[in-house]
RNA sequence: GCCCCCGUCGUCUAGAGGCCCAGGACGCCACCCUUUCAAGGUGGAGAUCGCGGGUUCGAAUCCCGCCGGGGGCACCA
């Protein structure tokens, strides 16, 4: 059998972790099978249209790599693949089921609803719809219809007796049918709810496993007698839990990016997020947490997938995403790294400067925006912002003159350095710690600050070197001009 | 209120009766390396397997009860 799986968003908003790892499950049993992934939008709630929804969907996705097979803009053999662009057939299988005596026409107003809903709570009893219209008369549903009342279409569920679904996580899950109401299946403005369009569309495309949130578990037995209903066989439905926020409640906003889009933003890589949120939920083995793209194709299984929610721990999706930088060759760090400094910088980079930079900082990096900060100084031009208290430090703080005398030094020996090599460099520098009697860190940290503006940097010599003799020179030059001014 | 799901180190997890007085990873601590920051190396702390009963020669693993957490109960998905 071809395996064949979906991702079905409601383009409400932008696609968050939750929504990504279950695209992620359902991309890699396709492709773990040779199958075919598809991309279905589910717009079905006229009132909750967001615009550039689809597009946020689509972008989020393609970022990540999970390249979908059908969908709304490459097209198919089962499209459309937007459900709002597929009332006809909904409308038709709605028809069928009114036929069979499996659906019925509903003309309770919302109020009416709201108000029986009061009652039944009132009374302690779970708010269902009370089937007012399950058994209407003829000269009833007539009187209505005269009064121009626009219907729903309800699902017929078995009063009594109970309901198996099957979900691939769990097993068997029973549900008794009297806790369960008359669902709508077609809402008044002719659209379908979710229970009649994922149904048909599932099966309609051939959909052979679903994989869905948790949150559909307690609606499974609707849609499973909504199968019945049609004489169809269900899609084998895989329920993935939750992914909670630190605090075990919702994911939200507080507990980093809402959406993965700003994951992207921040300079997470592709790959990182693919392979952590993999892990959130489904395993490879006891003790593999990096685990490539195509080992995950190769692996990826139904089986090793757990029900439990997890919470969400950012520091190793961080940790995650350092090591994916660290093995990225330099050229595509390079790319990669660039838009965030020429951001920061506003102008051009010189690649072949990035190019030797990208060694310096490479592994000292978690994220692609933390470039930056590592690194922009690399780029500038001008006076660097620090204050004379950092250039200082700690060691010669309150002694101006000796920071003076060292920096006049250091740039005596950096001037007579005749091949410009981190080498060359360390030896003319080094020896002046012990001749000035301070430790060779501290001397490092003046002159680190000096031509830096920072004081945490990739190492001071290669730095230097990267940097060239000119830019190095004249930023040590400025540095000595502060402190002379500093001491009046 | 009713229905459903879940429950192993702080977190992600391995574990499908003896290999587990519970393994790996992140984080944390210490040491090593070291010019800062990282990266790397070594070692360590950290879980009475939610609790209580069973079953069994033997249970994290099977059964029952309880507790805790989460989700659902729309003309939203």
């Amino acid at each position: 059998m071809k395996v064949r799986t979906r991702y079905a968003p409601s383009p409400t908003g932008e696609p968050h972790l939750g929504n990504i790892r279950t695209a992620l499950y359902a991309w890699l049993l396709a492709r773990h099978h040779g199958g075919t992934f598809i991309l279905r939008i589910e717009d079905t709630d006229q009132k909750r249209q967001v615009g550039g929804g689809v597009e946020a969907q689509m972008s989020a996705l393609r970022w990540l790599g999970l390249e979908w097979d059908e969908g709304p803009d490459v097209g198919g053999a089962f499209g459309p693949y937007v459900q709002s662009q597929r009332l006809e057939i909904y409308a038709q299988h709605a028809d069928r089921l009114l036929r069979n005596d499996h659906a019925y026409l509903c003309y309770c107003s919302p109020e009416r609803l709201e108000q029986v809903r009061h009652e039944q709570q009132a009374r302690r009893e779970p708010p269902r719809y009370d089937r007012f219209c399950r058994s209407l008369a003829p000269e009833q549903r007539e009187d209505f219809e005269a009064q121009g009342l626009t219907p729903v279409i309800r699902f017929k569920t078995p009063l009594s007796g109970e309901t198996a679904t099957h979900d691939v996580l769990r097993g068997s899950v029973v549900f008794q049918n009297d806790t369960l109401d008359d669902f709508v299946l077609v809402k008044s403005d002719g659209y379908p709810t979710y229970h009649l369009a994922a149904i048909v569309d599932d099966h309609l495309m051939e959909i052979t496993h679903v994989i869905r949130g948790e949150e559909w578990l307690p609606s499974a037995p609707r849609h499973f007698l909504v199968y019945r209903a049609f004489g169809w066989k269900p899609p084998l439905i895989a329920h993935v839990s939750r992914i909670l926020g630190p605090d075990r409640a919702k994911l939200s906003k507080r507990h980093g990016a809402h959406s993965v889009l700003e994951y992207r933003e921040q300079g997470y890589l592709p790959d990182a997020v693919i392979n952590f949120l993999a892990l959130l939920g489904w395993s490879l083995d006891d003790h593999t947490d990096i685990i490539s793209r195509q080992t995950l194709v190769e692996h990826f299984d139904l089986k090793r997938l757990i029900p439990n929610p997890a919470v969400f721990n950012a520091e190793k999706l961080l940790w995650m995403n350092g090591v994916y930088i660290r093995e990225m060759d330099a050229d595509g760090l390079a790319a990669a790294v660039r838009p965030y400094l020429e951001d920061a910088i506003g102008g051009r980079v010189d690649m072949e400067l990035l190019g030797r930079v990208i060694p310096l900082v490479r592994e000292r990096i978690k994220l692609l925006n933390e470039i930056v900060d590592m690194a922009d100084f690399f780029f500038t031009d001008g006076p660097l912002a620090y204050d004379v208290a950092t250039l200082l430090g700690k060691k010669f703080a309150g002694r101006l003159e000796d920071a003076l005398g060292a920096l006049d030094r250091v740039i005596g020996r950096a001037e007579a350095v005749e091949v410009w090599t981190h080498e060359a460099l360390e030896d003319a520098i080094r020896p002046l710690a012990e001749e000035a009697g301070v430790k060779a860190g501290d001397l490092f940290g003046l002159v680190r600050v000096a031509v830096t503006g920072k004081t945490a940097t990739p190492p001071l010599f290669e730095t230097m070197e990267v940097l060239g003799r000119e830019t190095t020179l004249e930023r040590l030059r400025s540095a000595r001009a502060r402190l002379a001014a500093a001491a009046g």
